[in-house]
DNA sequence: GTCTATATTACGATAGAC
DNA sequence: GTCTATCGTAATATAGAC
């Protein structure tokens, strides 16, 4: 078990809250007092525990792509037919994103006024490049429909998966479902069929 | 013809520069300088043309969905069956989106910090209830699968069809193609396709 | 219509006490 | 670890000359 006590702040705690106020706010548009009036704290004691802003950005996006980057590495993605791979790949990434909404809600975003954002930037690119790769050897396989262009199904299907930021919220502490009606499983499926019933050649 | 001349600005001139940075800056990470570099005058005389940075915002999402919501006055989102409404109204969503592509990719950006873009914010859900009221009134004609539920498949379509801003580039003055090699034509077909071969029945 | 100059406020970050 | 006070900068917006 953890220690009991849980009220001074650390640089984990403290980016759960900013990586919130990120969200509602924007990250331009989230200054320092309002993250010391989302923390309870003021201003200057954010300082002690980071750099500044930009390390909560940094952190927040890091722990993004290291799980989706993650992803890539489990056995499912490795092994089996292309198409197979595939749909794993595409059902966890929708599982880790709603996982690690906040955090991959701010890497989807980012637009790169700073390194740090140039940096997130680059690196979802390459991860959205290895699953393109993905996909394209399904198609070589046979098993995707030929009449849409691999590069352009790519970035159609990230993008029905990554909206699910735009409006999911995890369920209460109950577990009985979350604000939207949704369950995770629920979602997983409905992008799972929607995807490959519309990529994959008519059964 | 329009006078030839055009060497000073209007309200509709400098949105269209104004526009441009607010998408490559993000709104929030605009400031008046970054505007007044961009359109070559100084901040001052862009409050000669404008009451300030938020009508500039107003005007370009007012844009957008006056464009989108004509959509739904068309004869062919009116009459037919609601499948072939519902397919028609996708298909005009995305020749919008690419054809108001600044204007569309701002109103889809709106975080709701100030007044105008909660306004902003609540047009856009007032669209979406449109939209999903129709996909309900295909699904209630048996013309949509059933193993999805309406509003979540309302929300992943909408996500894949909103997602083409953050890649799609206009076509060349020479018109041979887009910067990304996927034309208009093909952009439509492509979601025409990935969005019913999923949603409709297996034929 | 455009400019320079400036008022005023807000921002990110630091200093130093406790 | 947290605070108050403050520095220097950059932001929005205005005043007034040309």
């Amino acid at each position: 078990m953890t220690t009991a006590k849980r009220d001074t702040y650390t640089p984990e705690t403290l980016l759960s809250v900013a990586v919130q106020v990120f969200i509602e706010r924007g990250y331009d548009g989230t200054s320092m007092e309002h993250l010391s009036k989302a923390a309870g704290i003021s201003k200057s004691s954010i300082y002690h525990h980071v750099t500044g802003k930009e390390e909560l950005l940094r952190r927040a996006v890091s722990r993004a792509l290291d799980e989706l980057f993650g992803i890539l590495d489990e056995e499912h993605a490795r092994v089996g037919s292309a198409s197979e791979r595939l749909e794993y790949v595409v059902r966890r990434m929708v599982e880790v994103l709603m996982a690690e909404l906040p955090y991959v809600t701010l890497l989807l975003r980012v637009r790169g006024n700073t390194g740090t954002e140039r940096w997130a930037l680059e690196r979802r690119r390459e991860f959205d490049h290895r699953v393109a790769a993905l996909l394209k050897d399904a198609a070589a396989e046979g098993d995707v429909r030929a009449d849409v262009e691999v590069r352009l199904a790519t970035r159609l299907v990230f993008g029905m998966i990554n909206s699910i930021v735009e409006w999911y919220r995890p369920a209460g502490p109950d577990g009985r479902g979350d604000a939207n009606g949704s369950g995770e499983r629920e979602v997983v499926e409905a992008v799972a069929r929607l995807v490959f019933g519309g990529l994959r050649k008519a059964s």
